[in-house]
DNA sequence: ATTATCTATAGATCTATAGATAATGC
DNA sequence: ATTATCTATAGATCTATAGATAATGC
């Protein structure tokens, strides 16, 4: 139940995996992390990499074990040795993908860049495959709760302090939310045109469009109650 | 596999279930529609409007066919006599609940329509437990897949009809996605304050940021390339 | 006689664990 | 001797089906 806290090392070589265990077809183990026999440390590392690919293509539910043991290229076991329980494992990869970027990004920049992050492709680790995780993994219930939510609020708050606005957080959520749409249309329902749009057009869209809501402090029209885009000047 | 062409009927009395499978404790079965024995078109609508609820809650993979017929009260040998399979579940209430909106409101209401759909509590079924379904179960890589991408196509459409930009099906969908993320961070993730916000006020916040998105011709800031919100006039 | 409903279960998963095996460090 | 890894399997699901049962219509 207890193993002994192990980092994930260098990412260098590669290298034939030795036995194995069944291997589905779309299967490559170990892309990028080497496979030493009997390194725990780099067996971790091999695993939490794996499994961030698989939850990120399959969604939290319909990933197995076994497929992320199969593409890490490392026994089933290993994966309940070094990290306990599949949940566990779900939210040591999202802890470790969040976090990232966070700390890394002025807030002023923080939401394009986190937006061009979610338009680029899918497909290296970081913010951008754990968005992917986040969004197919969304719908089981209690599957990522504390920890995803915990790294939206903490999102949010850095974007609502660049707005003097009283409802400067809600605007900040709002505008997260619109992140988050996006990245589903993308990534998980790949509707056209939308899925192959160049990240320069929707970015100028998007940010066009939230640049009054994310600054300003006066709400432009807030006579709540009948607001629509009917009235043309 | 034929099932002779059974429609929902009248939805009015109630009635204690006869027989019975194990219910779990949430498990309320046969809320709105009549639970007449021996009532194939009656039993084919309680199974639907149920699946809408469990579905909408636990999402696609997570929701069982016993939970279905638990809160149906019903058989859960029925739902494949009625329906086939799980899946074909799944198509049949978002088929449903899907079209019920877009043919009876007008395109330029559409957004606002659908967008206050999202706002209203996820509870009753039509548009709003639709989109929590497919919130819930958009995880699951194949389960929904055709069904909702066309329902989307299609609001979209109409939208794209409003603008007269070159790229206006780019921006509906961008506002597409406005909506979806929205629906998520409510009706899943309830991040507050977002969750318990005004409706009001959220429609008021996003109509005027989408106004010209979704209406004017000629695009505010276009050089694609480097476009930032620093930029303050 | 027809057909809605229920019982029982096949068959296929999947997570997690207990304990055997084998490669390293001393 | 230590500990990383593997084998084998318990135990708990879940979808789907085959066939029995029982309520209606004639």
């Amino acid at each position: 139940m207890d193993t002994s806290e192990l980092d994930p090392g260098e990412h260098q070589r590669r290298q034939d995996r030795p036995g194995g265990g069944p291997l589905s077809e779309d299967t490559r183990p170990g892309e990028d992390i080497p496979h030493r026999p009997r390194d725990a440390r780099g067996t971790r590392a091999r695993i939490l990499h794996a499994a961030g690919a698989v939850f990120a293509e399959r969604g939290y539910e319909a990933a197995t074990v076994r497929d992320i043991a199969g593409r890490a290229g490392v026994n089933q076991a290993l994966i309940f040795r070094y990290f306990g329980s599949k949940k566990a494992l779900l939210t040591e990869v999202m802890a470790q993908g969040g976090k990232q970027q966070l700390g890394s990004t002025p807030p002023d920049r923080l939401f394009e860049t986190a937006l061009r992050g979610v338009l680029a492709d899918g497909g290296k680790p970081g913010w951008d495959r754990m968005l992917a995780v986040y969004l197919r993994s969304i719908g089981s219930a209690d599957a990522a709760p504390d920890t995803v939510r915990a790294l939206g609020e903490e999102y949010a708050a850095a974007l609502a302090a660049l707005s003097s606005a009283d409802d400067s957080k809600l605007r900040a959520q709002l505008a997260m939310a619109w992140l988050l749409g996006i990245g589903l249309m993308r990534v998980v329902v790949g509707q056209e045109p939308l899925a192959s749009a160049e990240p320069d057009e929707i970015c100028g869209h998007v940010l066009t469009a939230l640049d009054s809501l994310l600054r300003d402090g006066e709400v432009p029209g807030d006579r709540a109650g009948e607001q629509r885009p009917d009235e043309r000047p």
